[in-house]
RNA sequence: GUAGGCGUAGCUCAGUUGGUUAGAGCGCUGGAUUGUGGUUCCAGAGGUCGCCGGUUCGACCCCGGUCGCUUACCCCA
């Protein structure tokens, strides 16, 4: 009985073709990530469950894979948490490492833990998966790519500023039209301040980030259940029907904020990071939204979130500032700011809006030797060397195959050109070269080929 | 965890108020074309209708269960 070929759900094969697409997404990013002084780390797939748990809230931990200690797990097990059947209190018994579920908390502890060989400011992107067992759905899976990029040990609003123009520059360059969305932390903690409503934060901010999905209604419903007073809400009311300019929104919050310190201090750094940008060539729609809340606890400033405006999906791009990150393990007075881009939501967005058919692909192969017997693929490896040496990608089908056959591969792989050598060529030393596009097809010596391919 | 939708050929899907031989397009294989792909024409292969049980003279169709996929909610890239 053969085994079932699949992949668990939420999880994905990646074609050849795919892969050229999703490597444009993922070199394009690098490109500009380099651009501005970030260099590459990486970091374990599987993280000490110490190190995840408890960072990303109590839903965070229902969604972390946990892996499976190895050899006999069930002899060390909890016998108590055993015999009662009680899942949550047996992992630690049976489970002590997990996959990473983002970039940042993996690399909150690699700060922590290489201090000493670090420079600060410390400027790094990271591209590697992570996984999340949520149930998967469009633009949702349960393993998928971040490309995170953060600068930590620095305070200064540049970096906010830095970042904002690496996202544009990255969706300019996938020719993307995106629409930034920003916020601070503070002006949240101010709106709940005004509101005398400070300790119910939290909740205040999952409510109105809801705002454009299920109107002002439900939010101000949601608020009451979570026993947030009438007038509070009345005064959230005021502040989430704000309208106008991002200047003018700004101006009326800092009249707003007169009896609030901390919501003072977000509306100046909102607008410093604003005023930096001002005489910038930024592409992309820049927007200050105050409901815009995003659900990670450890963001102090800054909140950034990304859309494309031409797709249904998502936050393709998403991050902020942390002040204190890196204070659960030990290393205090690390502020960080830093965003994550989704590049599988990246490339459905760019598929579903057809920008990946104008890409040329420089990776697949330019040129292809159809094999007619011995003799003339012996002669083939000699030209084949000369070419790849011209930085040509150039193959040489293995087989003597039926013609049609070798041509019906040269022409689903999606080669160009195709060089066709029998007797006649190796008598005369020139290649028949077609033009895969047009089916022009002339006789040429390895030196034009190499220019007609180059051109 | 909650609530919907869908499982028929490799893929996308049609189908029958339950009746004997289950269809299309695309793809695949072969041929027209033994040194020419893509276009065109001709021919062909390929399905226990997800699985198990029930109702029925008879089930791809109706009912129950089960597995799988999918969408939305919560949450999030």
């Amino acid at each position: 009985m053969a085994v079932n070929a699949r992949i668990p759900k939420g999880t994905r094969d990646f074609t050849p073709e795919v892969m050229l697409r999703r490597n444009y997404i993922f070199n394009t990013i690098k490109e500009v990530f380099h651009q501005y002084g970030y260099l590459p780390i990486e970091t374990p797939a599987m993280e000490n469950l110490s190190t995840l748990m408890g960072k990303y809230g109590e839903e965070g931990d229902r969604l972390l894979f946990k892996i499976l200690n190895s050899g006999d797990y069930l002899a060390k097990a909890d016998e108590n948490a055993l015999n009662e059947k009680d899942s949550n209190k047996l992992i630690s018994s049976i489970s002590e490492k997990g996959l990473r579920y983002d970039l940042t908390v993996p690399f909150a502890r690699f700060v922590v833990q290489n201090r000493n060989e670090l420079s600060f400011p410390f400027k790094r992107y990271q591209i590697q998966p992570v996984w999340r067992a949520d149930r998967p759905q469009k633009g949702r899976y349960r393993e998928f790519y971040q490309c995170d990029v953060d600068v930590i040990g620095s305070d200064s609003l540049l970096n906010e500023v830095e970042l904002i123009q690496i996202v544009n520059d990255v969706y300019n360059r996938l020719r993307l039209n995106a629409c930034f969305r920003i916020n601070n932390r503070k002006i949240l903690a101010g709106l709940a301040e005004i509101a005398g409503a400070s300790d119910k934060m939290t909740d205040m901010t999952v409510a109105i980030d809801k705002l454009d999905k299920i109107g002002l209604d439900k939010v101000c419903q949601e608020l009451e259940s979570k026993d947030i007073a009438t007038n509070s809400i009345n005064k959230i009311k005021e502040v989430l029907a704000l309208e106008g300019s991002n200047l003018e929104k700004l101006n009326f919050l800092k009249d707003q904020f007169s009896g609030s310190e901390i919501g003072l201090k977000g509306v100046e750094e909102l607008r410093s990071v604003l005023d930096y940008l001002a005489p910038l060539p930024i592409k992309m729609d820049l927007l200050f939204d105050v409901t815009l809340a995003r659900g990670l606890n450890y963001y102090t400033g800054a909140i950034f979130e990304v859309s494309a405006k031409d797709a249904k999906m998502g936050s393709i791009t998403g991050g902020g500032r942390y002040d204190n990150l890196t204070g659960v393990f030990g290393l205090k007075d690390m502020s960080g700011v830093g965003l994550s881009f989704g590049a599988d939501r990246i490339y459905d967005v760019m598929l579903q809006l057809g920008l990946f058919e104008k890409i040329t692909n420089l990776d697949q192969t330019q040129l292809f030797f159809v094999n007619f017997g011995e003799k003339e693929a012996n002669y083939c490896l000699q030209l084949l060397t000369r070419l790849r040496n011209a930085d040509i990608n150039a193959e040489l089908y293995p087989d003597s195959a039926k013609m049609k056959k070798q041509m019906t591969y040269a022409n689903q792989k999606n080669i160009p050109y195709v060089a066709l050598i029998g007797e006649s060529e190796m008598e005369s030393g020139l290649i028949s070269l077609k033009n895969m596009t047009t089916g022009e097809q002339q006789k040429l010596s390895l030196e034009e080929v190499i220019n007609v391919i180059k051109r």
